[in-house]
RNA sequence: GGUGAGGUAUCCAAGUGGCUAAAGGAUGCAGACUGUAAAUCUGUCGGGUUUCACCCUUCGAGCGUUCGAAUCGCUCCCUCACCA
């Protein structure tokens, strides 16, 4: 597979194309700029997919520029309905952004990426200068963007602020020169913002590449936090297992894809073999991309051992009685003190409803006693939650 | 600036004085079934406790009317539409 080829693979669009080819074709080191936004330091595997596509070019020899929004990060963002969302300090842009890059770079090589802040020029700039940018764009224009169209067409709140950002942003792609911008699909429309711009300023437009955006758990809407279907990049390895073997069937093609960046024909081949081989298969590279192969195949013999055998995990949380002030402790003070449900009631229900066992036994009455003399006690709440009690 | 329509739990959405911790969905959680999942069925889904019951907090915010308010009144905040 020839440079240009292995670029395209996986991708959802692309803006120019044979300006792509051209510029790879004369060897030009080309600045590939990905926007980062530092009020939500948390990544997910749906930034995974953009972050390979970088790290490609990198392999390549390109130049990886990550941008942090740390200016518009102050300035808070109106978009959607809690327009209550709060203003972040610089300090707390800082530290994100801090962490945020922690995490990128268990994906691309950090070597090879320069980090740039748009503070840099936004900070200096004028309300002046912001008018001469802002007259470059009409609400017209504006409006053909996708998730603006939909919410002024719903009758939802759209603030001036929100119109700004995409100005805001292809503005850095003038400041940095950009030759290629990647995003999201649903970034689509603001990397073309950043064309129009360089245009105007008399540069070279970049090259837009947007990838797919990888569906969640559910299946169905794509990956998010807010949506709370998503992988993160700091879940345990068990987690990280667990979640994946929660997807749908139907949507492991697309990590397989995405994620593993596997060839079409890889794909094929893979579908042949039964779904749930395919799945612990998919959960184990992944977990193995993130702590190691040994981790990997850890996670799937004990996800094995657990769910498909009944058996307990090898290791859990473990509580000391003494350390509870009351011995010996019900059943219900016991899940309390573990901190892993929201409320007493919680608890009561998962009791009354026979989802939680202790030493492998079901047990439903909420203030049996775990007597001291016979630990460890084993309590299991659903499939997921184990944890041990020690004197 | 004027006129009108709205703001209900995680989300959507019913509810116009007591029977409302608030119908119905969706999501979530748990159980059954399975191949981890999906689908299906069942239960549950504000919190506390001495738990087949009692108590506390919640319907944009505050105040008020009333024995009693998500429901009535006033003030404020926010959103949308139309007209300027």
């Amino acid at each position: 597979m020839n440079a240009i080829d292995k670029l395209m693979d996986g991708i959802d669009t692309i803006v120019g194309r044979e300006a792509l080819a051209e510029r790879l074709s004369q060897k030009k080191v080309l600045k590939v700029k990905l926007g980062v936004d530092p009020t939500r330091p948390d990544l997910t595997f749906g930034h995974m997919v953009v972050f390979n596509k970088l790290r490609q070019f990198q392999d390549l020899g390109h130049e990886a520029i990550l941008l942090i929004g740390d200016h518009t990060a102050t300035v808070g963002d109106p978009s959607g309905r809690s327009s209550i969302r709060p203003v972040l300090t610089p300090q707390e842009v800082e530290q994100n952004a801090q962490t945020y890059l922690e995490q990128a770079f268990k994906i691309i090589d950090s070597q090879k990426t320069t980090i740039r802040r748009n503070s840099e020029w936004f900070r200096k700039m004028t309300f002046d200068d912001m008018l001469i940018i802002a007259r470059k764009m009409t609400v017209a224009r504006m409006l053909e963007r996708d998730d603006f169209a939909k919410r002024y067409r719903e009758n939802e709140p759209i603030s001036i602020v929100e119109f700004l950002y995409p100005l805001m942003q292809g503005y850095d792609s003038v400041m940095l020169e950009a030759d290629v911008e990647l995003g999201g699909t649903d970034q689509f429309f603001n990397l073309l913002v950043g064309r129009a711009l360089q245009k105007d300023y008399g540069q070279p437009e970049q090259i837009v590449i947007t990838m797919p955006l990888l569906v969640g758990l559910d299946g169905k809407r794509k990956m998010s936090k807010s949506y709370d279907n998503y992988i993160s990049f700091n879940h345990s390895s068990k987690d990280m297992f667990g979640r994946i073997m929660s997807i749908p069937d139907e949507v492991m093609w697309a990590y397989f894809k995405l994620l593993l960046e596997y060839s079409d024909w890889a794909i094929e081949a893979l579908k042949k073999r039964h779904p749930m081989d395919t799945k612990k298969f998919l959960a184990q590279s992944l977990v193995a991309r993130f702590f190691g192969p040994e981790v990997g195949e850890k996670e799937q013999a004990e996800f094995e051992a657990v769910f498909s055998h009944n058996e307990i995990p090898e290791n859990m949380p473990e509580f000391s009685l003494g350390a509870m002030a009351k011995d010996p402790i019900t059943l219900a003070d016991a899940m309390a003190h573990s901190q892993f449900f929201e409320s007493n009631r919680e608890i009561r229900r998962l009791i009354e409803q026979g989802a939680v066992k202790v030493n492998g036994k079901c047990e439903k009455n909420f203030k049996f006693f775990l007597q001291s003399d016979h630990c460890p006690h084993i309590v299991q709440s659903g499939k997921r939650i184990f944890f041990r009690i020690v004197p």
